[in-house]
DNA sequence: CTGAAAGCGCTAACAT
DNA sequence: ATGTTAGCGCTTTCAG
């Protein structure tokens, strides 16, 4: 079939270890040696079997991302950037994609490990556990989650989420929702954050809207119960269940920001892409991805290192779906 | 590092030959000695080394998807769906994203040809003989892209569009704008296919909207032209456009459908997502997608065999962005 | 039905 | 700087 390097070095006079280190270590072979092995390699349209190496080598230059969803934007926005730092370090990836159920996520994970250097989780919805029992079988990194012991690239947002009750607050709302999202870890810690933030600027927090899962159709579902529950203001999990907030407020013709404000969190282009476009506690995904895989390709350097978390920040991203409280 | 089929053998008192079929042809092993085994594997915690196996075997089991935008919905639907086959198919997936550049596409989608047994392209944004080349060199298949000669999946538009052209005249649409994209092979046939299905309903087509890139932004600017165009109603040549149009108009102060009528081509979540929902031509991508896959598996099997073509049937889904055309 | 033997194409000491 | 020599772990004739 296709040229192997054996067929080179015969052509170029050399031995096969040198057509293998003009193409792995360039400066240990002679310029002149070097363009002779290359020029023979084009003509004989010869590119090295990655497949020999990773045997030989014992590693495939492969990393593996694994993703509940690839649909949803948010983790669409991971996928895009993540692919792109991989292969800025000359990496290909594997996708796939789990679903939510756990131990099928775990199975392809560990199926995926055997074809790859190393593991990407985005957003697992797994057990503590399995993350770890995971990471202790290979190299793994987290993204958009924070799980102690273990390389995470993660977004801190009690400062955004802070600014996001203080600029309502000082909208003059007074009660606000929060719709929030069942099976992310996000949740637990991020409600005890709200309760900390409306606390400490004097809002009331209205959270038994939900949990639900973070589409669209919930969103509208509890738009439906925004009105009667005497808030004037609506923090949504997600960028999906806050386009359903809107849309299901639309729906019962009630305006946005006019009747009610609504901030989202993670600001994926779908907080931009609706009208009014949403205000959000912006979460930088492109920088989750992009830090996401260096944790993991230092983690394969060195597989004895310490466990590295990266904190990226939040902050409010102002926009037209909040505005000042309507009068009583 | 982990046990090889060497170790299992020893242990299981047979050879390696006997531990190789018992994974890859378990048939042609007696019952009691496989489950040998698979018992001694088991205990070992041995599954085989897929590099090696590629190796000896000449195939990789992997499969590359390339996509120009894996952010946007269109792509991302159809990531998901070929990502569901290929997994349904025991096939790994190598995902790359490709932008817009020709050559580069071209350089990355050489190099995943490499490392995979198969590729798959979807909405290639690259000239056709650039195509035949690459199919020239490996099993290739398209996806949402008709191209002769080609194995492709790709949903023929003709039925929907002419169904939307018919809708809008029915609600007494005289003058329609068609807002179309670029660089996308589709917009030609496409163009051609809007002017017939407008002549046999004596609809005047406005035409001179674009062509645009495919986005939100851009739909958002096209929007502002359409009041002055006469026209009362709108098509879009996908989502993200015909989401920006809404948009758009909205800003405006402009009803939909009260004032113009809209409609969109692709139908992915996006169609839905936004108040009103979006009347749209619906584009079977997840069809596409396992389609595509199944050409794939089918070219790699036969690589001699003829092109095949499958034609995805369209069909209008009426929602609430389409009305009666307002009074004169 | 099972085993022995010869690779798949490349890499990595070790020698020269 | 280059060549020699063993593999990497699995598959696959070919014998038995």
């Amino acid at each position: 079939m296709s040229a192997t390097m054996a067929d080179v070095a015969r052509e170029a006079g050399v031995s096969a270890s040198t057509v293998s280190r003009t193409f792995s270590l360039p400066e240990t072979v002679r310029a002149d040696t070097r363009e002779r092995v290359l020029a023979v390699a084009r003509r004989l349209d010869f590119s090295p079997n990655r497949t020999a190496s990773s045997l030989a080598r014992g590693r495939t230059g492969a990393l593996g991302l694994l993703v509940p969803d690839i649909a949803n934007p948010y983790f669409g926005e991971i996928v895009k950037s993540v692919q792109r730092r991989a292969r800025t370090a000359d990496r290909a990836l594997f996708l796939t994609e789990t679903g939510d159920a756990h131990d099928e996520a775990y199975g392809l994970a560990k199926a995926m490990a055997r074809q790859t250097d190393g593991l990407l989780l985005a957003g697992p919805r797994m057990p503590e556990d399995m993350l770890r029992s995971l990471a202790a079988a290979g190299p793994v990194a987290l993204i958009g989650l924070h799980v102690p012991q273990t390389d995470c690239a993660y977004a801190e947002l009690p400062v955004g989420m802070r600014q996001a009750v203080r600029h309502l607050a000082a909208l003059g709302h007074r009660r606000i929702v929060y719709v929030n999202g069942t099976r992310t870890a996000r949740t637990a810690g991020f409600r005890r954050l709200m309760r900390a933030a409306c606390d400490e600027f004097r809002v009331e927090l209205v959270e038994h809207l939900g949990p639900f899962d973070l589409t669209y159709d919930n969103g509208r579902a509890a738009a439906d119960l925004v009105p009667t529950s005497g808030a004037t203001a609506v923090i949504a999990h997600n960028d999906m269940v806050a386009h359903g907030v809107a849309g299901g407020l639309a729906r019962q013709g009630r305006s946005v920001p006019g009747d009610f404000s609504l901030i989202t969190v993670d600001d994926t282009y779908l907080a931009r892409a609706i009208h009014p476009a949403l205000t959000a506690v912006h979460v930088p995904i492109d920088a989750m991805g992009a830090h996401g895989v260096d944790l993991l390709l230092a983690r394969i350097a060195d597989p004895q290192g310490p466990p590295r978390l990266v904190a990226l920040p939040t902050a409010l991203t102002v926009r037209e779906s909040t505005g000042r409280a309507p009068a009583p």
